[in-house]
DNA sequence: TAGATTGTTAATCGATTAACAATC
DNA sequence: TAGATTGTTAATCGATTAACAATC
């Protein structure tokens, strides 16, 4: 929980697969790992696995290893998901309900507040309990309703326009899926995918063997 | 073109990037560009940006600085963009729907020659000139096609025996949305898009600010 | 206690940055 | 030619791996 020396990139990138597959060994009832077994099982060194986690603290117990149940939490709380996210999606295309499908059966931490579309065809729309309107509404909502994160789905020329409002309306983190790079102050969190990228590096892979 | 030591990981993830930007640069008639302005525009250091470049080939003029059009080329040959891959997408749920529309739209290099679902209803399906049909004929399609990709859209659970249809097929490739690390030979490429990992990560960059 | 495995320091490796000679 | 900017070598920095003492 202390955070001393600022943790780089790369390690905060594998905490959440760390977490992933803590979770699948939990619900096969496995109780206790050895960093070693993990390894294995995971594909990092077992040294850096200790290197890691060690970053937020020493979870583990010698001669032992790491109680499943325990780490999956203690990674769980390192990455914040230890309390419920509100969150808008904006931009309800096909992967914006992709996405808010996804999010709503496997991301319990985050619950969507509301939706929101540049189309009016938006307000014929519902999904469980959330506000589901057009873009126009969108400010006003996430600045009364104490929502942190927006999925951004919209097309590549909407993606600057729709974080502005975001931001000007006090979001503190932005899921981007439009394809540019937003411009964004210091302050706000983001976190890219980048589709095209990602195909682009797949067709290297390709070539390369 | 040539290939003597091995390019990094972190080198490939950064070309697609720099063509995206080229592209944009081209697009708006910028005909050269140096790694200094470059830099400034992208956000790696110029001494990175030669040293990247540097790897595949001298592809700039001293003095000069680079041609757009020529390095937007040059990276486009380097990913193997200088193809069209005729690819599947397996699992047309939303997540697929997207994606194929994603892919249709923006990728021109990858053309949709089929689309399969395990559900009945996609027979009822249409899209583009792509072959619809059931999980069952994938196998055989992918065989008699020159299939190379093969984008995974399907649920957690089926990720793994979907895959496994393919490389039984002769894939070479598979664009990875399915939530689970799949296990496959050495010589199929992969490239995972684990929605979840990026959306903790997101969680950890706001609790860090 | 003996064996196992962590936490942590030290060594290695690789990637990024800086510097500069080559050259357009 | 002088100025600009590359290509490339050398220096630095950071991340990964190895080793081992601490300890359960």
């Amino acid at each position: 929980m202390k955070q001393t020396k600022p943790i780089s990139k790369a390690v905060i990138k594998r905490l959440p697969r760390y977490r992933r597959y803590l979770g699948e060994l939990k619900k096969k009832g496995v109780e206790k790992i050895s960093s070693k077994d993990l390894s294995e099982l995971i594909g990092y060194t077992a040294s850096q696995i200790r290197q890691d986690l060690n970053n937020f603290g020493g979870f583990g117990q010698q001669g032992y290893g790491y109680s499943v149940a325990n780490l999956y939490d203690e990674i769980g709380n390192i990455l914040g998901l230890n309390k419920t996210y509100e969150i808008v999606v904006v931009g309800f295309g096909r992967l914006g309900q992709a996405m808010a499908s996804y999010i709503d059966k496997n991301e319990k931490q985050f619950h969507i507040a509301g939706i929101f579309d540049v189309s009016n065809k938006i307000k014929d729309v519902e999904f469980k309990d959330a506000f589901v309107s057009t873009c126009e509404d969108l400010k006003e909502f996430v600045q009364k309703n104490n929502i942190e994160i927006a999925v951004i789905t919209v097309p590549r020329e909407k993606g600057q326009i729709v974080a502005d409002t975001l931001v000007d309306a006090g979001i503190k983190g932005i899921w981007n899926f439009s394809s540019v790079d937003l411009e964004l102050p210091e302050r706000i969190s983001v976190e890219n995918v980048h589709m095209s990228d990602s195909l682009h590096a797949l067709a290297y892979y390709m070539k390369d063997k």
